[in-house]
DNA sequence: GCGACACTGTTACCGCCGGTAACAGGAGGT
DNA sequence: ACCTCCTGTTACCGGCGGTAACAGTGTCGC
């Protein structure tokens, strides 16, 4: 026995690696002692590393939102003209929920809930602060200026919106809505520029 | 006893708003028992008009739904200005997660989740068909045509995203979050215009 | 008047889940 | 040898969703 890592954080993360594959398999209602068992423990374990399940969920839902936020402020922040970011950006998210759906599911409509939207809530506002810091930029604004706040949630929203819907539909191909999105957010940049 | 109504929908009616009572009180995670407790009966009675929790809170997210349905269908069909309209239209929505901020969470983060997210996607999809209908029809494009989707389904979101950020931030005035978001699109739709 | 019946309501229970106490080894220090 | 700490277990508690089985009551047919 013991041929796997004693280690604190390795065996921290193979825990979270079975949660997640249960979460997948299972959705969002997945019990502690499904993923004990798939992590081949049993429920003590768990709750000596995690507290509690939501503990565990916001553990879960850190890693995932922590993964996005990368993804996003490195399609971002790349190089390139600005519209070709901002393209390359949405693109990057709706590749997310093309390729892990389940993973969107969890967090957003996680049933078992209160610290994984938690999560899900300071993430959105890290994009939203981020986006409001370059609109600002942008527009010549001042960097607390309602506006750019504004603008930046309801862009968020947008992006949430449209990837949503496109997600059950499934009526066009990813690339194609990203650059209507993209279109959209620019004209009502330029009608905003003016 | 027996002073109340006997009739089968009234009956359902009052359960319906003891239910409601409960979870603007305790959150989402009502309990059925405590949902019975405030109707002043016991639980299979619920069970019986409802079925399983699910119905019950499909029910309660349904009313909810249709209520908040028909406010925004009376504030946009409504006579004005297209402009006037837009903005009454947005401003209904932010009133009503103005005063019933719990029944917004309810819907939207209810932790005991799958029926009550099906009302709110029904609610979402009917009310992005009408804004695409809207819209197809003000830009004069086919009815099928993706952008007026697309645009629908984003606007959705932008109104959601912003109304969830001023619902937590509250750094300025309802009216004039409204009228800011109204710029907004409105900037947004003379830019696709043209 | 009087059983049959349907309806409304109750109590008491089941199974499952989240969470925890209490115990069973084994590694290392003295 | 013994004590200690750490890791792992089993076995349990309370509460929830959900249901079966039973008790009272008004209404029929006769």
């Amino acid at each position: 026995m013991t041929s796997l890592l004693h280690d604190r954080t390795s065996r921290r993360d193979a825990l979270l690696a079975a949660a997640d594959a249960v979460v997948q398999r299972d959705g969002a209602s997945a019990s502690m002692a499904a993923i004990a068992a798939e992590a081949g423990i049993t429920k003590p374990i768990l709750y000596r590393h995690f507290g509690d399940k939501g503990g565990l969920y916001a553990a879960l839902a850190e890693r995932h939102t922590d993964r996005l936020l990368d993804a996003l402020v490195g399609a971002l922040t790349a190089g390139g003209p600005p519209r070709e970011r901002v393209l390359r950006t949405i693109d990057t998210y709706l590749a997310v929920l093309e390729s892990e759906p389940q993973v969107y599911r969890f967090l957003v409509q996680s049933e078992e809930a209160a610290p994984v939207h938690g999560h899900v809530r300071t993430f959105v506002r890290r994009l939203q602060e981020l986006l409001a810091a370059g609109i600002a930029h942008e527009l010549r604004l001042e960097p607390d200026d309602l506006r750019a706040a504004v603008w930046a949630a309801g862009i968020v929203g947008l992006v949430q919106g449209a990837g949503d819907r496109w997600l059950e539909s499934r009526d066009c191909e990813r690339l194609q809505l990203s650059a209507l999105l993209t279109d959209l957010l620019w004209g009502a940049y330029g009608a905003s520029r003016e």
